[in-house]
DNA sequence: CGCCTTTGACCAGCGC
DNA sequence: GCGCTGGTCAAAGGCG
């Protein structure tokens, strides 16, 4: 395995199980849209069904800050109830093999992103898209699911509530970004109609039970796709915070001034997203940290501000 | 010794 | 009801 991390891709993409979505999510459609240009129909009903009071400018805002050139996808499941299907599974990982249709997938992309041709690679496979169905209508409690066992039986007619998920791409060599948090891998399995296999990883703080999953996508096997799942109650931990830029853009945090970023990674990761279409100010981190030495892989915080702020932004907060 | 990955088995949901 | 598939468990092993 190797530790470093290069040409890193963002991609993000809006998708959201709405269940009488009708078929103007195409994305295809939405090829045209950026954040400025996001389809506001789209937008509110993202919102209502996230339940989440946020503005979208600040959001929009947020992304717009990105490289110009990056292309960035984000997919976000926002039902708290949400019932992953089949395609959903084979796109971004889902639980239950249902059926699904795949292809309703909004997104939302920054300038210059192409949209249509990344996207196709999320929903690329919706070899049995069936139809998707939603059902249950209970209460979201995240938090509560030690006690579900495999072999155990489990609670009476307790469901297995599903949380939020944010998935993005990212054009990378190595499978598991760094994202500040730890990580304890519970699970790897195949994935249908791809060599590659998905791999599941839980936070390994107590009481927190964020879940990862990470796996490569068939049709562009240097993009990797990372969905989140859940919110994170616990702060980073301390040993492995530090220079959390990651994907998001220097505006967006305060950038390494003065001293050189430990994490050459990151500077690829601008030099690549400014490189490409770039005309932003590229070189502002370019020229610092040209040296580093290694640290072990654990020590490498990419995108840990990934989890907290999409999710801060589009979870559905518990009251 | 603690933490993590590996790995096969098992479970749950859905389509047929 | 059976079979498929994704998701999870947990025992065993690996590594620092």
């Amino acid at each position: 395995m190797s530790d470093e991390h290069r040409d890193h891709h963002v991609y993000y993409h809006d998708l959201f199980h709405d269940n009488q979505k009708p078929a103007s999510n195409n994305i295809a459609g939405s090829s045209a849209y950026n954040l400025q240009g996001f389809d506001p129909s789209s937008y509110i009903s993202f919102t209502e069904s996230l339940q989440a009071p946020m503005d979208y400018n600040s959001l929009a805002s947020a992304f717009g800050l990105s490289p110009p050139s990056s292309e960035v996808f984000s997919s976000i499941e926002s039902n708290p109830n949400y019932k992953p299907t089949t395609a959903e599974v084979a796109d971004l990982g889902g639980g239950g093999g249902g059926g699904g249709g795949g292809s309703d997938i909004p997104v939302v992309s920054t300038p210059n992103s192409s949209i249509s041709s990344s996207s196709t690679e999320i929903g690329a496979e919706e070899d049995s898209g069936k139809s998707k169905k939603d059902r249950l209508s209970k209460e979201v409690e995240d938090g509560g699911e030690s006690s579900k066992k495999v072999g155990k039986g489990k609670k009476k007619g307790e469901k297995k509530l599903r949380e939020p998920r944010f998935a993005f791409m990212t054009k990378s060599e190595v499978d598991h970004l760094e994202d500040g948090y730890r990580w304890r891998k519970y699970g790897q399995k195949a994935v249908k109609n791809s060599p590659y296999p998905r791999s599941y990883y839980r936070c390994t703080t107590q009481k927190c039970g964020v879940k990862k999953r990470v796996e490569r996508s068939f049709q562009d096997p240097s993009v990797v796709i990372t969905t989140y799942e859940g919110q994170h109650n616990h702060p980073v931990p301390a040993t492995l915070r530090g220079n959390a830029a990651g994907i998001f853009p220097p505006s967006m945090f305060t950038p390494p001034t003065g001293g050189a970023t430990p994490f050459p990674h990151h500077q690829d990761l601008f030099q690549m997203m400014n490189s490409q279409g770039g005309s932003a100010g590229s070189n502002m981190y370019s020229q610092q940290n040209q040296q580093y030495h290694h640290h072990h892989h654990h020590q490498l915080p990419d995108y840990g501000l990934l989890q907290d702020i999409i999710p801060a932004m589009f979870f559905k907060q518990e009251p």
